[in-house]
DNA sequence: CTGTCTATCCCCCATTTGGGGGATATTTAG
DNA sequence: CTAAATATCCCCCAAATGGGGGATAGACAG
């Protein structure tokens, strides 16, 4: 097994450095490269050819997050572990959307930087435990129906809903659930004022960015 | 600082048996319940008073993502790990959909289910490296817009598109572009063209479900 | 029993939508 | 330069939508 390649941009030049002690005294790493900014990321990381890249998340001039998003257009699966001083929510899930895969205090320990490019590199996700609950939290949000927030819609305009969402129109519906066009038409009027809309399109946003069907 | 009191749910005597022993000769930790079945997985949790949950994922008869879901509307923030005795994608998935906030196999050496269950009960999220990838990246693609899959919409039809999502009718969105209905209705027109709609509730379900827009 | 909620159906009718034609100007690509 | 996209606008017209009104029957709660 070959070694693995690291190359890290941060402005910190004493950070920096240590981070290139810390690899290159230990066995089965290599530095590939060493940035203080990430002007030229694409460029610099097309030529250290890095197996994992530690990114400082706040950096001067361009920040890293912006960086990250380019790498990822281009690398689309080359490992990044963002690095920062402070266990700041936003920029970390802003990091993450942006595509990085691990994320680490800078306090962290050697062993634990370590542990983590090895992570990283192997297919996992290395990050502190609160990072990962946070991150589950938001999964689970995502993922999950509506609470009881339904506004009060009956089952059966719940149905009707459910076909309005697929794009049905008035009389697809009525055939789809054996009733006349003005049943569904009724049913319809009551949605719109349940849920303070006025169109199909409307209702239709509404469903889907508040998940209020199953 | 008391103990951790764990309960767990697996149809397995034996596995039972070794958690318990685990437990109970680790300090800092006290089983605080152990049943072979989710049956009454609510009256077992209240009785048991757990500060921790370890579920088996695949038990006979009711399944464990079934009470996880259960356990996690009464107990909304009871920590529950789920244990597995292969790396099944689907069901990890769904248990973190139902609130399981650990997720660990059965082979995990006995430190690090004693790592996990500390772990999560301080607020982290123990899981093994492989499951952290998969759900990063499930995470950035639900939180990325289109990569590449905009259906060739112009920037233009995108406007459209956005205003459409908003509920917005022909003659609005020709207001806020400031140009005539029949340009909207022109470019409207070829949006649903390109997107293989017919109606505006379609398109927005379609633009919704797959996040055309950023 | 009475009232409310729900699902079902009906009518009228103005407005909107969507499908079908075109047309012109500008920009982009080959 | 020529062709393809793109953005803008126009007309016709059938069909659908949405807003207003009202009605009946069953279920369920107080």
């Amino acid at each position: 097994m070959s070694d693995i390649r690291i190359t890290i941009f941060d402005d910190n030049k004493r950070f920096r450095e240590s981070i290139a002690l810390l690899f290159e005294t230990n066995h089965g790493f290599e530095m590939a490269g060493n940035f203080p900014d990430v002007l030229t990321v694409i460029e610099d990381v097309e030529e250290s050819k890095p197996d994992v890249v530690l990114m400082d998340i706040d950096m001067p001039s361009v920040n890293g997050i912006a960086a990250v998003k380019k790498l990822r257009e281009k690398f689309s699966k080359l490992p990044i572990i963002m690095l920062t001083s402070f266990d700041e929510d936003d920029k970390v899930f802003q990091s993450i959307c942006a595509g990085a895969m691990g994320y680490l205090l800078k306090s962290a320990q050697p062993n634990d930087l370590i542990d983590a490019v090895r992570e990283v590199s192997a297919g996992g996700a290395p990050m502190t435990p609160s990072i990962a609950r946070k991150v589950m939290m938001h999964f689970q949000q995502q993922n999950t129906p509506a609470p009881e927030n339904d506004y009060g819609l009956s089952d059966r305009e719940k149905d009707v809903l459910a076909e309005l969402v697929k794009g049905k129109s008035l009389k697809m519906i009525a055939d789809e659930l054996f009733v006349s066009r003005e049943t569904v038409k009724t049913h319809v009027k009551n949605i719109y004022s349940k849920l303070h809309v006025s169109c199909a399109a409307e209702a239709v946003a509404k469903t889907l960015n508040q998940k209020l069907l199953g």
